[in-house]
DNA sequence: AAGCCGGGGAA
DNA sequence: TTCCCAGGCTT
């Protein structure tokens, strides 16, 4: 009676424990072999957690072993010029990101003697380090009882207890339920990296696989009908479309090119001269060079996406007179083009035009 | 609160 | 093609 009385009590929540229970079994015995799930090294884990702001789990991985095999700790990445950095970073973008954990590193070894600091307030305090990735480094790498919420843990307990509302109130929804739910003595970082798992594996945005879901039977969505509408959809920014033309510019083995401003999008990465010619407004490059080229033969053509903006670039090859060279312009030896902090457009057009590093860098 | 930042993999 | 990703910063 009494232990009847016990079990109605846990009962009342038994939902939420019982599902607890299998997402924690389901994690133990799916989880995918990433390689920051090899370490126990707050350093390691916290640069896995900056490339995975807005970026795939497929894209980060390579990025992530030549970042640590050139940057191995924080006085190494302290240390570091800037432009070592974003070479580093070349392809992944967001390249604030990379700004931000070198500053980060800095911050570290001024204030915390290196060590990566164990107090969630001093480490929100870091640049680049939000709520999300703060509590992923103290739950993960500390095993510390802090909650996080990304969008694959928004998405799953908003349709586990048929949360209906927009983005922004889900995601502030799903931060109290989070800090709720995360497991106070110990396994916080098991339980998020749980969430996190299922929601990139099973409970996916489109179509997910309700079918084969540990937490299926409790699900409340799932019970309604309503996951598919859980959470609701963002609304987009209109896209813009732009036209550019990029130049190609040779010189005695050497390429013309054009490092972008230290402020602003991409800041201070290297591409080829770059000139925005539709729309008339230059939203995204300047209209014209600092310097006067003779147009020569097209050489092709290629999409990109920036954010909301769809470029349509034509690669033009073109003639420099003897004019002398602005600070932002310079010649690099074809093979020393791969070593800069390229954009990702950059790469893809050397790529093209030269046949140069097909692949990220330092691959 | 809303806008902005890169690039790519998957559907 | 469209969607949206292990978000954070600025205004």
């Amino acid at each position: 009676m009494t232990k009847r009385k016990v079990n109605k009590q846990a009962g009342k929540g038994s939902a939420r424990f019982e599902g607890r229970a299998r997402l924690l079994a389901w994690y133990a015995r799916e989880r995918r072999d990433l390689p920051w799930r090899r370490t126990s090294d707050p350093f390691a884990i916290w640069i896995s957690e900056a490339m995975l702001q807005q970026t795939r789990v497929e894209a980060v991985i390579g990025y992530w072993e030549r970042f640590l095999a050139r940057f191995p700790d924080i006085r190494t990445l302290a240390q570091a010029p800037e432009q070592d950095v974003l070479s580093a970073w070349s392809g992944l973008g967001y390249y604030r990101r990379a700004r931000a954990l070198r500053a980060a590193a800095q911050a570290i070894v001024e204030r915390h003697g290196g060590e990566f600091p164990r107090d969630a307030e001093l480490v929100r305090e870091l640049p680049g380090i939000g709520p999300y990735t703060a509590g992923a480094v103290l739950s993960i790498a500390f095993d510390l009882p802090e909650p996080l919420v990304d969008g694959n843990v928004a998405r799953v307990l908003a349709r586990w207890f048929a949360h209906e509302a927009d983005a922004v109130a889900t995601q502030k929804w799903a931060w109290e339920r989070a800090r709720e739910l995360v497991p106070q003595r110990a396994g916080a970082g098991e339980w998020n990296q749980a969430l996190m798992e299922l929601g990139a594996t099973v409970c996916t945005p489109q179509r997910p696989r309700c079918e084969t879901c540990p937490v299926a039977r409790s699900c409340a969505a799932l019970a309604q009908g309503a996951v598919a509408r859980i959470p609701r959809p963002k609304v987009r920014p209109e896209p813009v479309d732009v036209e550019l033309v990029a130049w190609v510019v040779e010189r005695r083995g050497a390429i013309l090119m054009e490092q972008r401003p230290a402020e602003g999008r991409m800041a201070g990465l290297w591409q080829l001269p770059t000139v925005q010619v539709a729309p008339v407004r230059p939203e995204l490059f300047p209209a014209r060079l600092t310097v006067e080229l003779e147009p020569g033969p097209e050489l092709g053509v290629e999409r990109h996406a920036i954010t909301r903006h769809r470029i349509r670039m034509v690669l033009r090859r073109g003639e420099l007179g003897r004019a002398s060279l602005p600070e932002r312009l310079r010649w690099v030896p074809r093979e020393e083009t791969l070593r800069l902090p390229l954009t990702g457009m950059a790469r893809k057009s050397l790529a093209r035009a030269f046949g140069l590093g097909k692949r990220a860098p330092g691959g």
